[in-house]
DNA sequence: GTTTCTATTTTGATTAGTCAAAATAAATCT
DNA sequence: AGATTTATTTTGACTAATCAAAATAGAAAC
């Protein structure tokens, strides 16, 4: 049985090797884990001789597909359990990652397959992430971001790929939220700002940084 | 923060308390923890200088004030997990127990009150224990059970104090559920049997030990 | 009132996970 | 190429929780 700890390192390499390259660096690794970064070597060479990373010393790690199989059931239950906080507890999806994040470990089998079937095996969580199938597919379409897409062009909102409360508040605040709809009106590279239009005219000005975290993708 | 293991601790030292004498030894308490005795008495004396138990060595432990809020708060929300379980992803009762044994230390106040509001804050869970109330109160209504009741008397099944699948699992098939109608119509103290009579005559026989666990009350 | 039994406690070890700080290897700069 | 910077690994130590087996203290039996 993979403990607490071993399951949320092998979910970290799983996001963390998602958007860039393949091997997740210790640094990264020991960041996402809120570990030194000794403390993550460590683990991960225990990981490396359970056979569910592969280890290149000094150089980073990568999941082996047993490792892959397990984050993605992790993945799994912790998005289908913000949906459920989100549709069913009627909470906030700015403050169910927390929440998710104890429960994805405490989960059966028998309850995640429940709490998919009365959701209606939902394809995404309130943040728009992919949720993995039960077979352990994960969508991995690549949308455009704010930071990225053409100018003027008519948008929705697909995805916000930051958990902190703080970013999703702000996103909320300002309408940013998956399935609103949107459009870039300017964008400064120098001031490294840009801003769009949203619903009702409402005009937004966020850091290309910020933007970087919106996915979006074109209307119709 | 009360780590699992602990909160472990407090639940059993509470539940065993409960019914029966005021010092829980460390005998019951180990077997119910399923540890061997040496590591309860090292567990107890932490809890006692953690001032959440007092120990009274060589005879038991019994709760602090401190110690039994926290108790009380794991098992509200374990009952509280298994009544969501069964009501809302209609789960067998006689399979909640174990999911809620660790689905207790994982859910955060705030989702709490939601499920309970979601059950319409219901007073017992589907064994019939009751719920302890967000402020700590634990009825503790004190009832015969079918071994020691009238007989002939008719009756009504509350509660089912055992939480072993094998045991559920053979009370339900023969309807001795919570909300059951029953009349024990004879009982045998030296073969430590009795027979009951269920709806639409059913008869079922049963040890005296297994209906200890079996609380009941007069009908009407 | 000793002896015997039994539950409890103590002792010594082990595992999982972590940090602080020293050692080292790779990359970068001059 | 040689020196410097930076990420990673190693080492040594610690905490929480556990077990096996020896020591001990009450209770019960004689
Ligand atoms: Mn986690
Ligand atoms: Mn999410
Ligand atoms: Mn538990
Ligand atoms: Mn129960």
């Amino acid at each position: 049985m993979a403990t607490i700890a071993v399951e949320n390192y092998l979910k970290h390499v799983l996001l963390l090797s998602e958007g860039g390259d393949d091997l997740v660096s210790m640094g990264e690794l020991a960041a996402a884990l809120a570990v030194v970064p000794g403390t993550a070597t460590t683990m991960v060479k225990a990981l490396a001789t359970e056979g569910l990373v592969s280890h290149r010393p000094r150089y980073g790690v990568r999941l082996t597909a047993e490792g892959r199989r397990v984050a993605l059931g992790v993945l799994r239950r912790h998005r289908i359990i913000e949906t459920f906080l989100v549709e069913v507890l009627k909470m906030d999806w700015t403050e169910v990652h927390a929440e998710a994040e104890l429960l994805e470990h405490a989960i059966s089998d028998t309850v995640l397959d429940r709490l998919d079937a009365l959701l209606g095996h939902p394809a995404t969580d309130p943040h728009g992430d992919p949720i993995p199938t039960r077979l352990g597919k994960l969508d991995s379409q690549v949308y455009a971001t704010l930071a990225t897409c053409g100018i003027d062009k008519p948008l929705r909102i697909v995805r916000v790929t930051e958990q902190s409360g703080e970013f999703l508040q702000f996103a909320e605040q300002h309408g940013l939220r998956p399935g609103a709809k949107a459009r870039v009106t300017e964008r400064n590279l120098a001031a490294s700002l840009l801003t769009l239009k949203m619903d009702r005219d409402r005009t937004v000005t966020l850091s290309l940084s910020a933007a970087g975290h919106i996915l979006v993708a074109p209307v119709k």
